[in-house]
DNA sequence: AATAGGGTATGACGGCCGTCATATGGTGCT
DNA sequence: AGCACCATATGACGGCCGTCATACCCTATT
C-alpha cells in the first residue's frame, strides 16, 4: 500500500465521528487494517443476502439502502457521510438484509469485522457511538411505517421532501435546495408508490410551482405551501 | 421492601436472557436496585413524550407500542417474556416516541437509567445483548415497511398472522394456534387498515375455514391455505 | 329492566391510484 | 443517421378500500 494511500486513511479515520473518542494508536491501527473504497452512481456495494464481512462507513457521496419486494423496490433508508452502514448485519454476523447502492459518486471506508468487534469489547464510547446510529435508523423506520399507512401519495412525497429539506436542505434565494439526484422511480421507491403516480403529483407540483426539479436537485419555494399541499383533502375528512 | 419480593426479584433477574454473562454479584445489585410491577390488559405503561426513566424488561405477558397517527392509530411492534421495551429511549435520553400498552395482564423488570448505563460501561457482553435486541426491532421494522408497501389488505393481513404463527406458533390437532387476544381493531392497527376491512377478512377468513377467531386465540388450519389468499389476485398481475 | 358502551358484522357509495397504452426528448452505441 | 433504451409525461379504465350508516350481541352500570 503506497505511502499516501494510507496517509489518506489515517486521516480520514480521524475525521471520522464514530473512531472519536479512541486512542490515537487505536486510530492508526484502524487505519492500517482498514480499506477505502470508490463507486460511481449505480454501483452495487452489496445485494442482498451477501455475507456482512467489514463494518462500512460513508466518507462522501451518498448510498441508498433498497430491499427487492414482489410489488416493486422499496428504499429504505439514504445514508450520508459519517454514517456506517450495515452494522447491523455485520454485528449479527448475518447476511446483508438489503441490497446497498451508490446514488453517487461515493467513497466508503471499509473495517474487517474482526476488528470491529476487538473495538466493541475494549472501548464503551465506540459501542455507544454504534447504538446511537442504530438508534437513529430505528426512528427513521418508526416514522416510515407511520407516514406509510393510509396517506394519499401526494401526502406521502410532500412529507419525504419535508423531511429531505430538514436533513439536507440549504437555503438559497429561490428557497430550500435539497442536493439530491432522484429520478421519478426512486421517489416513488421510497414512498411506496408506483413511477406513474410519483411523475402526476411532481410534474403537477413543477406546473405549480411547490417543487421545482432541477439537475440532480430539488427546489422547495415554500415550505408551507409544501405542507399546504400534503393535507390538501386529508384523509380522515369526508373526502366527498 | 419484603424478604420474599427481593427474592423474587433477584430470581427474576437471573432468568432473564439480558443478564446472562453477568457476575452474581452484579446481578444481586441490579435485582436490589430494580422493580418489579404488574399491569392489566389495557394498562398505559407511558405514553409518547414521557421521558425514559428506567430500562424496562418484560417478564411475562405482552406489551404492545402505539403511534397515534394522523388516520388512525399503529401498532409498531409486539414485545413477549424476556424482551427489553423501549431501551433505545433510555440509552438516548430522549422521550418515548411511541406508546406502550399491556395487551394482557403482564408484569415488567424496571431498572433505573443511572445503574443501566453502569452495566453498559463495565460489561461488553452486556452491550452486546442489547444491540441484538435493536437489531430484532430494526429487521422487523424493514420487513414491516416492506409490507406495507402497496400490498392489499388481506395480503398484509395474511403475512401478519403468518409471521404471528412463526413467532408465537404452537401445533395443535386443529392446525397452528397464536395464543394472542387481538381485537379487529389491533389487527386492523398492525397492518395499517381500518377496522372494517380487518373485519371484513377475518369474517370471510373464519368462514371458509382459512383462519377461525377463538378466545383470546387464533387458529390457522392450514398455512398453505392461508398462504393462498394472501396471493389470490396478487398485485402486479392483472387485476382485471 | 333499561340504558350505555364496546366489539363484531354487513351493505352502499365513491375516489384514489395501480395498470396499461402511448408519446416525446435525451443519450449512447453501431 | 438509425437504433435502442431510459426517464418523463399524460390519458383511460377499473378495482380496492376508506367512509358512512345500520344492526346485533354481550357486558357493565344505574
Amino acid at each position: 500500500m503506497s505511502e499516501i494511500r494510507s496517509e489518506r486513511i489515517l486521516s480520514v479515520v480521524r475525521s471520522l465521528p464514530v473512531f472519536r473518542g479512541l486512542t490515537a494508536e487505536d486510530q492508526r491501527r484502524i487505519a492500517s487494517l482498514a480499506d477505502v473504497r470508490d463507486y460511481q452512481r449505480g454501483d452495487v456495494l452489496w445485494n442482498a443476502g451477501d455475507p456482512a464481512e467489514a463494518l462500512t462507513v460513508v466518507i462522501g457521496g451518498r448510498v441508498k439502502i433498497v430491499r427487492h419486494a414482489d410489488p416493486g423496490d422499496v428504499i429504505l433508508e439514504i445514508f450520508e457521510a459519517g454514517e456506517p452502514v450495515g452494522a447491523i448485519a455485520v454485528y449479527n454476523y448475518i447476511p446483508y438484509p438489503a441490497t446497498a447502492i451508490a446514488m453517487e459518486p461515493t467513497s466508503l471506508l471499509l473495517l474487517p469485522r474482526r476488528e470491529y468487534f476487538e473495538l466493541l469489547d475494549r472501548h464503551p464510547e465506540f459501542a455507544r457511538s454504534v447504538i446511537r446510529e442504530l438508534t437513529k435508523l430505528t426512528l427513521a423506520l418508526t416514522r416510515k411505517v407511520e407516514e406509510m399507512r393510509g396517506q394519499r401519495v401526494e401526502t406521502r412525497i410532500a412529507q419525504l421532501f419535508l423531511s429531505l429539506a430538514e436533513r439536507m436542505g440549504k437555503e438559497t434565494a429561490q428557497g430550500i435546495e435539497v442536493p439530491l439526484h432522484l429520478s421519478r422511480q426512486e421517489v416513488a421507491e421510497m414512498v411506496g408508490t408506483t413511477v406513474e403516480s410519483a411523475i402526476r403529483v411532481l410534474a403537477r407540483w413543477g406546473r405549480e410551482g411547490i417543487l421545482i426539479t432541477g439537475e440532480k436537485r430539488f427546489v422547495i419555494p415554500s415550505r408551507d405551501r409544501l405542507r399546504e399541499a400534503a393535507e390538501a383533502t386529508g384523509p380522515g375528512k369526508p373526502l366527498c
